[in-house]
RNA sequence: GGGCGAAUGGCGCAGUGGCUAGCGCAGCUGUCUUACACACAGUAGGUCGGGGGUUCGAGUCCCUCUUCGCCCA
């Protein structure tokens, strides 16, 4: 790097690395590259709605796989991390036809499947990159030669082999059963896809005559008095002492008012006594419960609804073409006219809502296709034993009572953007051919019209990504994946599949890890979403603050599996009617604190590379043990121990963590104290021991680039190579790119020996520091801004390096080192394990404040004492507690009392 | 109704029975000290949601209550 610039800027170096990496293929996985010593880590991605955008999920999500594929490559592995979108059935299809609406004004009715599928397929083209841009943008180091989308030739051939091969195993079915069904997507759901939703909605109660006893009312409370025309029947509990006479009676159904039906009155131990008046309608086409109600009493089925939820002719003269919500005012209206409405209350329920369409659904009763899950039991015992780990662990229980409660999957949709069921029905017979090719005698057959749900393909992703059905090479190294990273919210949708499917086609787990992350809020808790328009755009935000620093600093607040809270303090200023609005952020370092923390870490970090170059651009080599200083010695072992941290933290998936030791590593060990101290050397004149120490900073900064790059691609690898810390490496260990640099290990035995990197570094150098200090806290006390000089009393041998480093860091014009200070009583000053700083300021000693603050100071110090001494006095304390507990708690009673010691010297001296 | 999680300075968070409960941001005071004002130095600010218990010792373990969030029914 031959000019370093003052400041870090990121955006020119970004896109030049992310190129390097690319056109230098080290983002490619090689299945032969793969073994003993160079095992396979693999990852596949969650993949991304085809035609969606990146936002704050994504980006939490994806960096922590990136990291981990970073880090795994560094650990010497051979790493796929395997990317590629998902063609989104409903979501996709909603899209396309609301542009087509807009535009040409037709439905896809109008244009037909055909017409239809060739503007999804365009609509793909031009949209489905984008996310795939925005993941590479935040440096994602996936293989993009390996890029997989679920609707590719052959992985749709993947998706129908293993319908064929379910339903030949008998594991698929088509049935008429009540499914939830979308009234605006038109297409069943499966029981996932189903959100119940806390609604405010009216009670509505009303009576019915009973046809045997005119004289008898009985009062119902509903609140969907539209379904009155489907009601078949009224059920009460036997047990109830109010109506169980009335069974095997029928009543009257008011509505339709044309055709008011006599329904039988039916006995069923179901009904809740309490609930209501204890009186049930039921209406078995469009209430679960009601429909296996109607089974036992073989109650008729009268379905009510359109498809599209608007009542059909059977809901009557007056409501018939009628949307449900308009029918549901209209028949209270009815009910009301007839004299038969008693009362409307309010009523909170929950009503479950189309996830993708955010409409309430309608239970349906229609034929679909079903699918009893396969292989269980293996996937259970899988994540029970532990076989399969969980993190947060405490996912596990969800997942164990999802399948242990498990229900059939209904897998049909009635879509056109999706994997089309191969099954055709003979056009005579009704015979039913299913398999991967169509009947041979084509032309006499219908195909089934319906998609399989998007997730019948997304829970084959680890292994139909890999070339399965055929064992490939790459199936054949890098299946089952290591880590999996992903939201808790598809668990069932998704993970718990994945599971299934790779037991049974794999006959082996397809992942060994599943790190769950949080979800992402805004700063009022709320979760990030369209609708509230309340997530800012990732691409604005690495633009302003770079993707470095939106990387680590949203990975610094990401505690394992809590949710995390996007700090934007100004959200408010850019509300726009209901929604905000965040296409223009401008740059404001105060607005996103998280980022801004990643920005000046970033900045910190360039500048102290800076710093290096300036004290000369060669690299040093080795260390000398006898050239070194005491707070060489110490920086070393303040790296050595935060390695040690930082792959506990790897290995627990705390991310916030590494972040922390990253943070208190450089920032507070290696600037604040080792860089200030070391200029106590580059300001001397022993160029043997500048040379040395230089050279200590060389290792210390190598290392930390390496340990910092998962988190900080770009600008890791921009002043690794511009430092010249590739220059004598070997091109696949870190001479090519950071990005194979071999991952800092911990110093064994026989290297600390070497270094000298005992305990007895930290007490010289915490005591001396302690002393700066106190030093310090003079300064500011007495309000002196200037250079002043301090004298130093040591107790013991010090190297005059110790004292030179007083100086430096005391900002101080001199430290004379003294070994009388009788003459010094009434001059402020500090005391430590190292020897007492005195502050002489002749005449300007305000003799009363100093006395002040001494007294202060005493205090604190007194209460210490007595803390230490209650515990210590304590016989069950002494008797009980661990050996080194006690012996810290006298140590430090010694060091508080020696403190105390000198203050009351000084307070003394002062009179 | 059942299950899970959270509650620690103004804000966002660490804290694994035992150092004086930490960190970042924001605040206040001073400094453009030749790596960094995206910085440095200093400083104020919390008794850890409430109550009870276990223990020599509890923010940490147990019980209970409150509030908030998520999942399941």
């Amino acid at each position: 790097m031959a000019e370093i610039p003052k400041a870090y800027e990121p955006s020119a170096v970004e896109d030049k690395w992310y190129e390097f990496w690319q056109t230098n293929g080290c983002f490619t996985a090689d299945p032969d590259r793969v073994s003993e010593s160079r095992p396979a880590y693999s990852i596949v991605i969650p993949p991304p709605n085809v035609t969606g955008m990146l936002h704050m999920g994504h980006v939490l999500n994806n960096t922590i796989q990136d990291i981990l594929a970073r880090k795994a490559r560094m650990d010497g592995k051979e790493v796929l991390w395997l990317p590629g979108t998902d063609h989104a059935g409903i979501a996709t299809q909603v899209q396309v036809e609301k542009k087509l609406k807009e535009e040409e004004g037709k439905s896809r009715y109008d244009i037909g499947r055909e017409k239809f599928l060739e503007h999804v397929w365009d609509w793909k083209e031009k949209h489905g990159g984008i996310i795939i841009n925005q993941l590479k943008k935040l440096g994602a180091s996936c293989d993009w030669s390996r890029e997989r989308f679920t609707m590719d030739d052959d992985y749709s051939r993947c998706v129908q082999r293993v319908f064929v091969d379910l339903y030949k195993k008998g594991l698929i079915y088509r049935g008429k059963r009540m499914v939830n069904w979308c009234p605006v997507s038109l297409t069943a759901l499966s029981d996932e896809e189903v959100l119940p939703t806390a609604q405010k909605s009216k009670l509505y109660y009303f009576t019915v005559e009973v046809v045997e006893e005119p004289s008898t009312k009985l009062e119902i409370a509903t609140t969907r008095p539209e379904m009155i025309p489907g009601d078949t029947g009224i059920a009460v509990n036997p047990k109830d002492p109010r109506y169980g006479h009335l069974v095997g009676k029928h009543a009257k159904r008011p509505l339709p008012l044309e055709n008011q039906a006599h329904i039988p009155i039916v006995a069923d131990e179901h009904i809740d006594i309490e609930f209501g008046t204890g009186v049930l309608k039921v209406t078995p086409a469009h209430d679960k419960a009601d429909f296996d109600i109607g089974q036992r009493h073989g109650l008729e089925i009268i379905d009510v609804l359109n498809a599209d939820g608007t009542m059909n002719e059977l809901g009557g003269n007056d409501l018939a073409g009628l949307d449900r919500f308009e029918a549901r005012k209209k028949s209270a209206e009815l009910l009301e006219q007839i004299g038969s409405l008693t009362k409307e209350e309010d009523y909170e329920n929950n009503v479950g809502f189309s996830e993708r369409a955010k409409v309430p659904i309608e239970p349906r009763l229609s034929l679909q296709w079903f699918l009893k899950y396969p292989s269980i039991e293996r996937s259970q015992k899988c994540v029970a034993d532990g076989q399969m780990k969980f993190y947060p662990n405490r996912w596990a229980k969800t997942y164990d009572h999802w399948l242990t409660n498990i229900q059939d999957w209904c897998i049909s949709r009635q879509l056109w953007w999706g994997h089309q069921i191969p099954v055709w029905y003979h056009n005579e017979s009704g015979e039913i051919h299913c398999d991967l090719e169509a009947p041979a005698d084509e032309e006499n057959w219908t195909r089934d019209p319906d998609v399989l749900d998007t997730w019948f393909s997304s829970w084959l992703w680890p292994f139909a990504t890999m070339g399965w059905p055929e064992e490939s090479e790459t199936l054949k190294k890098f299946y089952p994946t290591s880590d999996l990273v992903t939201g808790p919210d598809i668990i069932f949708f998704w993970v718990a599949r994945m599971i299934m499917a790779g037991y049974e086609y794999m006959g082996h787990l397809p992942f060994k890890n599943v790190y769950y992350t949080g979800i992402i809020r805004d700063n009022k808790g709320r979760k990030m979403s369209k609708s509230l328009g309340n997530s800012p755009d990732p691409l604005i935000l690495m633009d302003k603050f770079g993707v470095d620093a939106i990387r680590f600093g949203i990975l610094r607040s990401v505690p394992l599996g809590q949710d995390l809270i996007f700090q934007d303090r100004e959200m408010e200023k850019y509300k726009k009617d209901d929604r905000y609005d965040f296409t223009k952020i401008e740059f404001n370092p105060t607005r996103f604190p998280q980022l801004d923390l990643g920005r000046t870490f970033c900045n910190k970090l360039w500048n102290a590379l800076r710093f290096r170059q300036m004290q000369g651009g060669e690299r040093e080599g080795e260390i000398n043990p006898e050239l070194q200083t005491s707070d060489d010695r110490w920086i070393l072992r303040r790296l050595n121990d935060a390695i040690g941290e930082i792959d506990q933290y790897f290995a627990d998936y705390r991310f916030d963590g590494v972040t922390k030791t990253f943070y208190r590593l450089f920032w507070t060990e290696y600037c604040d104290w080792y860089t200030e101290a070391s200029k106590a050397v580059m300001n001397g004149n022993d160029e043997a021991r500048k040379a040395n120490t230089l050279a200590v900073m060389d290792f210390v900064l190598s290392n930390m680039l390496r340990l910092f790059h998962p988190f900080l691609p770009f600008i890791t690898e921009e002043l690794w190579n511009g430092m010249g810390f590739n220059s004598d490496l070997p091109e696949e260990q870190g001479g090519k790119t950071i990005m194979n640099a071999r991952w800092p290990k911990p110093f064994d035995d026989q290297m600390k020996e070497h270094y000298g990197l005992d305990k007895t570094v930290d007490k010289l150098v915490n005591a001396r520091n302690d002393l700066i200090g106190q030093g310090r806290n003079l300064l500011r006390e007495f309000n002196i801004n200037q250079k002043a000089a301090f004298k130093f009393h040591p107790t013991g041998d010090i190297d005059p390096h110790e004292i030179n480093v007083l100086r430096i860091l005391l900002n101080a014009k001199e430290v004379e080192r003294i070994s009388d200070s009788r003459d010094l009583q009434g001059t402020p000053s500090v005391a430590s394990l190292l020897g007492e700083l005195y502050l002489p300021l002749e005449g300007l000693v305000d003799v009363d404040a100093e006395k002040a603050r001494l007294q202060k100071e005493l205090g604190k110090v007194e209460k210490e004492i007595e803390k230490v001494e209650k515990k210590l006095g304590n016989p069950k304390f002494v008797e009980k507690v661990p050996a080194e507990v006690l012996q810290e708690h006298k140590d430090r009673k010694v060091s508080w009392e020696a403190k105390k010691e000198s203050i009351l010297k000084n307070l003394d001296a002062l009179g």
